[in-house]
Formats: structure tokens, C-alpha cells, sequence
DNA sequence: AGATATCCATACCAACTGGTCGGTACGATT
DNA sequence: AATCGTACCGACCAGTTGGTATGGATATCT
């Protein structure tokens, strides 16, 4: 089983290579990947793809670009915006990327994560490009958190939705960290279990006095 | 203003390389720093590269070796110690860290987080490294936390003294993420400052009720 | 003083790197 | 039928990569 297999064939040289991005950067980083892998990785040649990309920079922009298509995608569809309340709604995704961390770990992980931590200083285009990713995702969880703060009648308690949104996909990004460290998905279910305990609390009313009990 | 700069010169060939990795690697990545940026930074040829390592997965598993003895003695001597009440002890932890995030980016992140997201599948033995380094020192948490659980008799509540400790470490590490991802230490800051909400909620006493209220 | 081991510098290498280049296949337009 | 634009091929290039071979300086031991 190599890498190609994954690699449906009927697509275009363009979308293979992104594929092929998709896998090899979460796998070895971007550095570590080179063109050359991306090509055979996706069963294309050398001319293909500085056809399709001005350069390997280009292809990172691109590939952390239609990772935030991608992804966006995936939790437009997901099941949890069925939910009536907002907090549900919150609570859901919580669940719905609990739910992600299955299979193996390139698989689960962030493309754009990944990539971000290498590039920061010296590919400002693929940063900033990480950057709209991860903030994009990050803001289509704010309507939610803000609603249920509102319906709760919250004040202000020294954090907004923006930034517990944000907190949310950095506990993500730790998560991967460690599970890469400990090659075991557990520590990282573990540390989302953690964040939903505390969005709970913060939800929860302040007489509640069960609110932490298990 | 060069990477030489800051290596001091009366240190050994083997440490200058050491402190230029701790640089090199948190700024650009392990694979995207090469031997021989690495031998420029730390002022050495490459004859005394390959005197003290005997590859360049070498330096990365000694890199993060001394990465743990270096952050050992800096938390070890840390004041947050000197707290009678455990649980002080370990938010004391919290607003270090805190303090810490200070100065540029590549100065405050964390190198075995950083290496580890690129070669855990390619460099086991890096991988391995990295991992005793974290888990090394979330270790250091888990007696505080636990004796500020036993001393509240917090039973079983779903979560243990060791799952709070790498919850914390996540945090952090994705903290960096977007902070190289926004180029601003900001959501770091915020993002600790949330993982401090949650521990004051973790153990506040359930009929307390003004726990989260600002 | 001589032997030995450590530490480091210079010169070098084969493999690989991102990127270029001339050329081909082919459908759409004129 | 001639022309053009897009997609793609694969050999090739200059520079870089991690790593080696070898010799010299210095300190230590006998």
C-alpha cells in the first residue's frame, strides 16, 4: 500500500497534488516534504506540477487554502447545527471533533497547524494563509457561543465568544501536538473531554451546585 | 544582528550547536534548519558538528534532551514553589507561564513541540524525546494537583491529577500555534487565561456561586 | 619526551533539492 | 485546415543537502 493508492485517479494533476499535500505535510512536515514526493505521492510528473504552481510555496498557499474549503465543508454539514439551542450547537461540534480523532493520526490531524508552526518566519504567504484558515473556523463557532451567553442573559465576565472559540481550536491544536508525542489518539480525547467540562461550567448556573460532579 | 550573536563564546563546540538548535529549530522548523545553518549560527565548522553528533537526528534527540534539562531547572527554580496551598502552587504554575510568554515568538515557544509535529512519524528517536520531555514535565504538575484534589476530598470526577497536567500542556502548545498563526502573542495569553478560568472552576467549592463572575 | 586521545578545521563527495526548459497531446476557435 | 490555449511530460540544471576523509592543534597521561 502505497501512497498513491489513496489518490483517486480521475482527478485532476491539480487536485492530486493538493491531495497528496493533504497526507505527505501532515505526515513529515512542510520542509520534510519535497516536490518530489508530492509528485509521486500523487502519480504525476515534475512538469505537472510547476504547471499548476508557480512553486512549492505556491502549492502551500493552495493547499492550506483548500484545506479551509475543505474543512469548512465538512462542519458546514455536519449534524450538530441541528440542534435548536445554541449552546447544543457548541457542545455538538465539541462532540462532532471528538468524534474525528478516530483512524490514524495523519489522517485526524491540521493540515494548516502543521504547516504554520515550520513556515511562521520564513513563508509569511503560507502563514497568513494558515492564519484565515484557522480563524475562519474559528469565527463560524462565535454566532453560537454568542447566543448562548445572550440567552443566559451573561455580562461581561473577562472573555468573549471570539476568544473561547479561539481557546477551543487551540486546545485542538495542543491535542494533535501530543498525540503525535505519545503516538495514541487517548491523550487527546482526554484534553477535549477537559475543554467540554469547562464550557460547561461556564454555561452552567451559578446555584447549579452539581455542575462538575460525575 | 546575526544568529551568532546570541551564542556566547566561551561555550563548548557542543553546546553552541545546542543553543543555535534551540533557535534555529523553534524559528524555522528541524528539517527546514539545516547542518550548516546550524554550524553558522553556533560559529563552528562542520569537522566539529559531526565531532559532537553523530548524525543531524542526533542533535535533535540531544536538542531535546537538553531542552528538558534546560526548562527542568528553570521551572524547578521558579517561585511559584515557595506557595504553602497547592492549588496556589499550581495556578502560581499558570501565571508563570503566563509571565513567560514575553518577547518574540521564537523565544517563547516550545522546541520539542515545534520538532515533534515533523518527526514523529519520520524520527522515532526524536519523537521519543520529545515525548519524555513533555510528559517529563507535565509529571512535575500532577503532586500539586493531586494534593490540591485531596484536600478538597475531590473524588472521582471523571478526570485525574495526570489528564489536568497534560490538558495544560495542550493548551500551551496550541496557544503557540496561533500565535505564530496570528503573529501576535495576544491568543496566548487569552488562551491561558481561560485554562486559568477553568482550573479556579474545577475547584471552586459547588455551592460557590459567584465562581466565574467578573 | 613521546604516545595517546580529544577537539576541531578544511576539503570533498554523492545524492538530492527546487526549479527550468523544450517539446507533445488535444480540444476549442476561427 | 490553421491557429491557439491548456495540460502535461521528463530530461536537465545549478545549488544545496547530510555526511566523510584526513590532518593538525592542544591537552593529558606515561
Amino acid at each position: 500500500m502505497t501512497d498513491t493508492d489513496i489518490i483517486p485517479t480521475q482527478m485532476s494533476a491539480r487536485d492530486k497534488l493538493l491531495a497528496a499535500g493533504f497526507q505527505l505535510i501532515r505526515s513529515k512536515g512542510y520542509s520534510g516534504t519535497t516536490v518530489d514526493d508530492l509528485c509521486a505521492a500523487a502519480g504525476v510528473t515534475k512538469g505537472a506540477f510547476f504547471h499548476h504552481f508557480r512553486s512549492k510555496e505556491a502549492l502551500g498557499v493552495a493547499a492550506a487554502d483548500f484545506w479551509a474549503e475543505f474543512t469548512g465543508r465538512l462542519f458546514a454539514e455536519a449534524p450538530y447545527h441541528a440542534h435548536a439551542d445554541p449552546l447544543d450547537r457548541f457542545t455538538g461540534y465539541l462532540d462532532f471533533r471528538r468524534q474525528l480523532l478516530a483512524g490514524e493520526l495523519p489522517d485526524y490531524t491540521c493540515l494548516v497547524g502543521t504547516m504554520v508552526q515550520e513556515t511562521y518566519l520564513t513563508a509569511p504567504a503560507i502563514r497568513d494563509a494558515c492564519e484565515a484558515s484557522i480563524s475562519g473556523h474559528a469565527r463560524t463557532l462565535e454566532p453560537d457561543i454568542q447566543a448562548a451567553m445572550d440567552a443566559r442573559g451573561m455580562g461581561d465576565r473577562g472573555w468573549t465568544a471570539g476568544s473561547l472559540a479561539l481557546h477551543t481550536q487551540a486546545v485542538l491544536q495542543g491535542a494533535f501536538i501530543l498525540a503525535k508525542a505519545q503516538d495514541s489518539v487517548t491523550v487527546a480525547v482526554e484534553s477535549v473531554d477537559h475543554l467540554k467540562r469547562y464550557v460547561a461550567l461556564l454555561f452552567s448556573p451559578p446555584g447549579g451546585a452539581t455542575a462538575g460532579n460525575g
